[in-house]
DNA sequence: CAGTGTGAAGTTGTTCACAGCA
DNA sequence: TGCTGTGAACAACTTCACACTG
């Protein structure tokens, strides 16, 4: 039998992918909740909102250990707090961004994922009209600049956006420097060690299901 | 005993979404093949390059209805127009977008988007600052003209870029002009009628995913 | 053999049913 | 009664095992 510690975060166990590609839309919800000043939600109410079951809405916040109440549901202040300590939004990691084009200018400009808990604090391109400018406060430098720049800063998160041809060297730079996690949006799948995290963000695969549900 | 007709696109049953969402990641690899002028490719090539299971990308290939030849493999030439076929990749499907900020004007210039089937044909805003500007050929609107436009263009599909607190009114504004499906790139979650489509992509999900196996 | 193709087994994720609680 | 919480049933997806083919 598995015991389940829940002590909050970073148990031994896998939190499972989609629950937590849920959670933050939940968060968006609680927190237009909180601007109601409404004090507690049910899963009831999540669900709903959702259009899920509202069984799993309660598994997916046991995952962050947080503990409603019955008959009265969950304290939305308090569940917006575990959520975002859970998925560790409060953290501000760090992210060298490489490719600034229209997608990566508009991730540099973009508010949002600041207050998610990720701060892009340096852009890479080859394109001398935008090296050396800067963007929301971040500087765009050339790629030769990353080696000394990685060193300084220890930046686990490398982004990328680039044209898809360049995705895979731009890959092999990051892991040379010693880069954790890469978050591609490149639709090319890019070959790195198996001790290096990627998460693949590709427009056309929303675009496939959309338009396979709008033919059918 | 489940019979599966398997002639081509828009059968019966339900395409799993996993698969689609799999199919363009494979396409991208398979014009990466083709550019090096490769004629043949067996699943097992595409399971290592995906770092998956063989069997999962047959099956996968076979809801397209294609196929392959024992010890050979597949067509590279033919996988690639009939996976772009069956995800109507070849169809230009027009859609308006609302909310011409970063990642609308991201979108609208995203020329990769036009070679996947997808055809914005205008773009809606309020800010005085973008009406009657022309991005990439694609003319910005008032709102107001919202109405008129849906008219005279048959435009089944509506991309919401606009600000979160904006998402619901926007949607509701596409579906009251015929619009039947959304791709909405808020994190709000949108309220609609049973019958429209909606298709959420949410950069605070792959981030969450992203933070949590970097944390682990 | 080196590949496709497919039913069966296994795994993961979701929904159901119901116990417990205030 | 209205909610949480959880084990059991179910459904969806993936992997395994193997028959088949040139």
């Amino acid at each position: 039998m598995r015991v389940k510690t829940n002590s909050g975060k970073h148990e031994s166990g896998q939190i499972p992918e989609p629950t937590l590609r849920r959670l933050p839309g939940y968060l968006s919800f609680l927190k237009a909740l909180k601007a109601n000043n409404l004090e507690y939600v049910s899963s009831g109410q999540i669900a709903q909102n959702f259009k899920m079951d509202s069984t799993l809405v309660t598994k997916d916040l046991a995952y962050t250990g947080i503990k409603g109440r019955t008959k009265i549901g969950y304290e939305v202040d308090k569940l917006i707090q575990t959520i975002v300590s859970f998925l560790d939004f409060d953290q501000q990691e760090k992210a060298f961004l490489f490719g600034v084009g229209n997608l990566g200018k508009a991730l540099i400009k973009y508010q949002g994922l600041q207050s998610y808990g990720l701060h892009i604090i340096a852009g890479f391109d080859t394109d001398p009209a935008v090296i050396n400018t800067t963007l929301n406060n971040v500087k765009i430098h050339s790629i030769d600049e990353f080696r000394d720049l990685s060193r300084k800063q220890n930046v686990r998160l490398g982004i990328i956006t680039t044209p898809d041809a360049k995705a895979q060297e731009t890959a092999d730079l990051m892991v040379a420097w010693g880069i954790k996690a890469i978050w591609n949006f490149t639709p090319q799948s890019i070959k790195v060690p198996d001790n290096i995290i990627v998460e693949n963000t590709s427009v056309y695969s929303d675009l496939a299901v959309i338009l396979n549900r709008l033919n059918q």
